[in-house]
RNA sequence: UGCCUCAUGGUGUAACGGUAGCACAGCAGAUUCUGAAUCUGCUUGUCUUGGUUCAAAUCCAGGUGAGGCAACCA
């Protein structure tokens, strides 16, 4: 369920909806419907539709629903399994359409009966002519169609040519229905839109029980009307359908319901692309691992990143509503998952590049056992017991040999507190022959326990992570950035550009990580922050028992380089 | 050389004829056993030109800019 309250200054859309029940449209029901079709998978701009459709719904209760429908109008794009992917997507996102599941292909034979009855008021027809022919008629934006030379049939022989579409005596590309509008429209859709088409086809529910499909313009606001739909809320690219959509619902008699179109922006987000076509695209050709890989913008993809619903819903909720084809920032997706993993990511040490640290006055042997807090925003998840050694690992960051003046973690001759632990001073930097540093050798002091700052001490000023080095863990973490290097992709690449070109090298980093050892019986599928980097999700898929696999979701913000 | 829609800080949005506000980003400081989080402060905006009005981001007109439209796709 989401826990989204109706925000407090409301969009133009949620106005609308206010003001229909205000007036008692439709008894004051408010039905709205998510209708994806199923040739891909739903992406974070479908989360904005998802959390809109359904939000509303919500927010209007108990006299309210929203719809999943599936828009299967096409068999040659669609297939199974972008039909169980996308329920799983909307379920995901905290959302539950009940028993109001429907695919368009069950409105067939019905659909079917409205055209017969269009035909019948002499309000369709039949057309022979050759996609080119059809096309050439339609004129140009600056000029007017002109009509078919079939487009005066009488009633008797259009629904004899119809019937024998449905029958299958035609081969695809003879014969189309057109509704009969205005072939001098300056709006094109009103141009004899064509409503059906010969598809020999299997379609994947209704198999091969019919080889005319109905057009997405004519099904669309028939499924919408035959559902009792009240509110379809679409993006903008529809707007100038909605003339055809509303000629349809006044001109089909017997319609149960009387819904009107809304449109609102599509989201665009900074660092990525958004069709299904591109996506697709870089699933096939290999360039991710598909369509669930932690770069994409797909729901399956930020899932497996690590994103929350809650916190997808959260950002679908900020970006707000409007008419103006707006680019979002990716840093405002990312705030919004800091936000939520921040409140309830459980911490974690984790080593991303080990140095090895030895303590020379520690004494050799098992060591002890350090309490470390597990969420300081949330004192109830309590505490866990790590051990510590004379050997440790320290992330290599956190070291640096010719240090600027505003660096404040170890350096040589310097002194850093281990979080939780005690301070220790670097004493002597080691390196193999190459010159390269393979250690360090501190010391530490006992009066610095558990936070302490004795008196008179010179203020330590950096706090670091560690992880005692024969007991970490080695375990793989995928550290994933941005999926492309240009704010803008298709923008960077021009018209004729291939926006492939400006894929992120640097997408995906793969290491092998030194662990605490706690994180051994991790849970696929749990949310961690590794303290001081980020926050990391255990790889569903990846995952082995024992053998967990880490995912950066997001990297925590990094005041000190972002300074430099 | 058409039609439709839209235009508020860097970004996303609010203000419905009466003090231009919020969030993100950025900057500065406080705080901090995470250079995170938290807290405080700051920088930055009504596309343009006219008009209506006591008063315009808001209403009107022209201009400019942006998005969409000529699949038997959705």
């Amino acid at each position: 369920m989401s826990d989204a309250p109706a925000p407090a200054s409301k969009d133009f859309i949620r106005e609308l909806i206010a003001e229909d029940v205000a007036a008692q449209r439709n008894d004051a029901w408010v039905v709205t419907r998510f209708p994806p079709e199923p040739n891909g998978y739903l992406h974070i701009g479908h989360a904005k539709s998802i959390c809109l459709n359904f939000g509303i719904a919500l927010e209007n209760a108990p006299k309210s629903r929203c719809h999943l429908r599936f828009d299967d109008t096409n068999p040659v794009k669609e297939d199974i399994e972008y039909v169980q992917s996308i329920q799983e997507d909307v379920k995901w996102l905290g959302f539950d359409w009940g028993q109001h599941l429907y695919y368009a292909s069950d409105y067939f034979e019905k659909l079917y009966g409205f055209a017969v009855q269009l035909i019948e008021k002499g309000l369709a027809y039949v057309d022979d002519q050759t996609l080119e022919q059809v096309r050439a008629h339609r004129g140009s934006l600056t000029a007017p169609g002109t009509p078919s030379p079939f487009r005066d049939r009488s009633a008797q022989e259009n629904l004899d040519l119809f019937n024998r579409m449905r029958a299958g005596e035609f081969k695809e590309g003879e014969r189309i229905l057109r509704a009969k509008i205005d072939m001098a429209s300056p709006n094109m859709n009103m141009r004899d839109p064509v409503i059906y088409r010969i598809l020999h086809a299997h379609h994947h529910r209704t198999g091969d029980a019919w080889c005319i499909y109905p057009m997405y313009d004519y099904a669309h606001p028939l499924s919408d009307a035959l559902e009792g739909i009240t509110h379809s809320l679409c993006t903008l690219e529809f707007e100038h359908h909605r003339p055809l959509y509303e000629w349809l619902i006044n001109n089909v008699d017997g319609l149960p319901g009387h819904p009107y179109q809304r449109e609102f922006a599509r989201l665009n987000l900074t660092y990525t692309v958004m069709s299904k076509r591109k996506l697709l695209e870089l699933v096939k050709t290999d360039l991710v691992s598909g369509w669930d890989d932690p770069r994409m913008p797909t729901i399956s993809g930020i899932r497996r990143r690590g994103y929350t619903p809650a916190a997808v819903r959260n950002f679908c909720e900020t970006i707000g509503l409007t008419k103006f084809p707006s680019l979002t920032e990716l840093a405002l997706l990312e705030h919004c998952v800091r936000e939520d993993l921040n409140k309830h990511a459980q911490r974690v040490y984790g080593v991303l590049r080990p140095l090895k640290v030895v303590l020379t006055n520690y004494p050799e042997g098992p060591g002890e056992q350090i309490e470390l807090v597990n969420n300081p925003e949330n004192p109830a998840d309590g505490t866990r017991l790590v051990p510590l050694t004379r050997e440790l690992y320290i992330d290599a960051e956190d070291f640096m040999e010719h240090p600027s003046a505003d660096f404040h973690r170890l350096v040589p001759g310097g002194e850093v507190r281990l979080k939780y632990a005690f301070c220790i001073t670097c004493h002597e930097v080691v390196k193999d022959p190459e010159g390269r540093i393979i250690a360090l050798h501190c010391t530490y002091d006992d009066a610095t326990r558990r936070g302490a700052k004795p008196v008179g001490r010179p203020k330590v000023k950096g706090t670091i992570h560690w992880v005692s080095a024969p007991h970490a863990l080695d375990v793989q973490v995928r550290l994933y950035d941005k999926l492309f290097t240009e704010p803008q992709p298709d923008e960077a690449a021009g018209a004729e550009g291939n926006y492939t070109q400006f894929l992120n090298p640097a997408s995906l980093e793969t290491l092998t990580a030194k662990l605490e050892p706690s994180v051994a019986t991790a849970q696929p599928g749990s949310h961690f922050q590794f303290e001081r980097v980020g926050y990391f999700f255990t790889d569903p898929k990846d995952s082995q028992p024992g053998h967990p696999v880490f995912n950066r979701t997001v990297a925590l913000k990094d005041g000190f380089s972002k300074a430099k």
